[in-house]
RNA sequence: GUGGGCGUAGCUCAGCUGGUAGAGCUCCGGAUUGUGAUUCCGGCGGUCGUGGGUUCGAGCCCCAUCGUCCACCCCA
């Protein structure tokens, strides 16, 4: 029989690639409860309409790479490809937009079927951040600035650069299509395949397009800034204030469009040239349509999403490493089965009544020498053994692991926690560091 | 969807021009009846990704397929 194994792209992560995760997850919380941001968690799924409406049925993402199915009614569900759509959704339909700001946050996998590569899987994990109800750009800023304070957090901040542009308001971003539009249309036949198909669907993405030729032809393209509006020339040069007064370096990268449709004015990437081809580990922008698009009333909203596998090969790679997994501090050891039940029990008590302490029971019987085996394998400082005698005087022996030849000792248990109540004496020496 | 590299033990990998599947690490046992990490000895572990073909004979050559990695594309 075929062995079941996981889905294409949706890799499992392992112990030492999990506490690394969950390290960069510690690290950014740290950074959102210092801004005070609220958590939020949606459904892996929501109808489908959600994302064509939302995200726009004309970009990539709702054309090609959407796990859709039918549900045993016949519904039409869709596994969200990115989180704003929902969290959209989510405070529309329980009314945290009416009359008020919002600030959230959320994390957990987003699914797009795409080919798997470097930084890039079908299923991944995104934190993701929204704020509702603030149309001026002091809010832009401060996003700009939490991610700022994540990379520094992390370490990160030489490899990551901010590309920023704006793509105006609806009515500039109209007005823009419309004269690009205009220009390429007689080019049509000298397009790309692509960027032909583009043409009238979703014009702007053409100037992302990477195809030489089409960039040649872009040369000459009229300038998106040229079309801004009054109102939206300002919100940009606002924002490019706030970032100085911030000092936070970024570049202006006019081909900077964004593949899903609702952004408006300012859209921006984190870019990094340290993880080969999916270089993006951040990214985000102001969609000040989406609400109203989505049936609200109109709202001002700007958010940004990080995949945390791209960030966290990055921290790999550049960044702070994590202290050193805690090892274990002790291992509880009856020499024999006979006694199992002792250790236990006192592997319980001591986690009771110290609860900084690790604590781990042998649970694999064989005999003692296996058991110290594993003692020492479990990268404890302290074997802790209950014998035969050690069980009848009411006693446990303690043995360090890591400090050469020190001498087991012999203890009542209240003795011990009374002795290791202000902590571990430190460890002696580095020679005896010891993984995991 | 397109292109290229790679699939041999749990892990990292060798395997000559096609001729009886190997090493290191890990794990288990013994040397040592209640004491680990060193050393020595022994052991477990494989449909060589899968299916077909060529051949007296295939881990090796050919075809297909699946997986994986990288790139295009796209994005987090």
């Amino acid at each position: 029989m075929a062995k079941i194994q996981s889905i294409r792209g949706m890799p499992d992560v392992l112990p030492d690639a999990s506490a690394m995760r969950l390290w960069v997850e510690d690290r950014l919380k740290a950074v959102l409860a210092r801004y005070g941001y609220a958590h939020v968690r949606m459904p892996l799924v929501e109808a489908t309409a959600l994302f064509a409406r939302g995200v726009g049925d004309g970009t990539d993402i709702v054309e090609k790479e959407m796990y859709t199915f039918e549900d045993r009614s016949g519904e039409s569900l869709t596994l969200r490809p990115e989180g704003t759509a929902g969290c959209v959704r989510l405070c529309e339909e329980h009314g945290l937009l009416y009359n008020q700001t919002q600030r959230l946050w959320y994390q957990g996998p987003m699914f797009r079927y795409e080919r798997p590569q470097k930084g890039r899987y079908r299923q991944f994990e995104q934190l993701g951040v929204e704020c509702f109800g603030f149309p001026g750009p002091a809010i832009d800023a401060e996003l700009l600035g939490l991610c700022a304070d994540f990379w520094r957090e992390l370490g990160v901040q030489e490899a990551l650069t901010l590309e920023l542009n704006t793509l105006g308001s609806p009515e500039s971003r109209a007005a823009y299509r419309d004269a690009l539009l205009a220009y390429l249309r007689p080019l049509a036949d000298q397009l790309d395949e692509d960027s032909q198909r583009r043409l009238e669907r979703n014009p702007l993405r053409i100037l992302d397009s990477k195809v030489p030729e089409t960039q040649a032809l872009l040369a000459d393209a009229p300038d998106l800034a040229a079309c801004l509006d009054e109102a939206s020339r300002a919100h940009f040069d606002a924002l490019r204030r706030y970032l100085d007064a911030l000092a936070i370096p970024y570049v202006v990268n006019p081909r900077i469009v964004r593949g899903l449709d609702y952004y408006t004015h300012t859209v921006f990437e984190w870019t990094t040239t340290a993880l080969g081809a999916q270089g993006t580990v951040c990214g985000g922008g102001r969609y000040d349509g989406l609400v109203e698009r989505l049936g609200g009333r109109p709202t001002p909203g700007i958010g940004f999403a990080m995949g945390l596998e791209r960030l966290t090969l990055l921290v790999e790679a550049h960044g702070a490493a994590p202290a050193e997994a805690a090892p274990l501090d002790v291992y509880v050891l009856a020499l024999d089965e006979t006694h199992s039940a002792e250790a236990l029990a006192l592997g319980q008590r001591l986690r009771q009544a110290l609860p900084a302490l690790t604590v781990q029971v042998h649970c694999s019987g064989g005999k003692a020498k296996a058991r110290f085996k594993k003692a020492d394998a479990s990268g404890a400082r302290y074997a802790l053994i209950l014998g035969e005698t050690e069980v009848a005087e009411g006693t446990v022996a303690v043995k360090p692991l890591r400090e050469g030849d020190a001498a087991q000792t012999t203890w009542t248990l209240p003795a011990l926690i009374d002795h290791w109540r202000e902590g571990l004496p430190s460890p002696s020496g580095t020679d005896v560091a010891t993984r995991r």
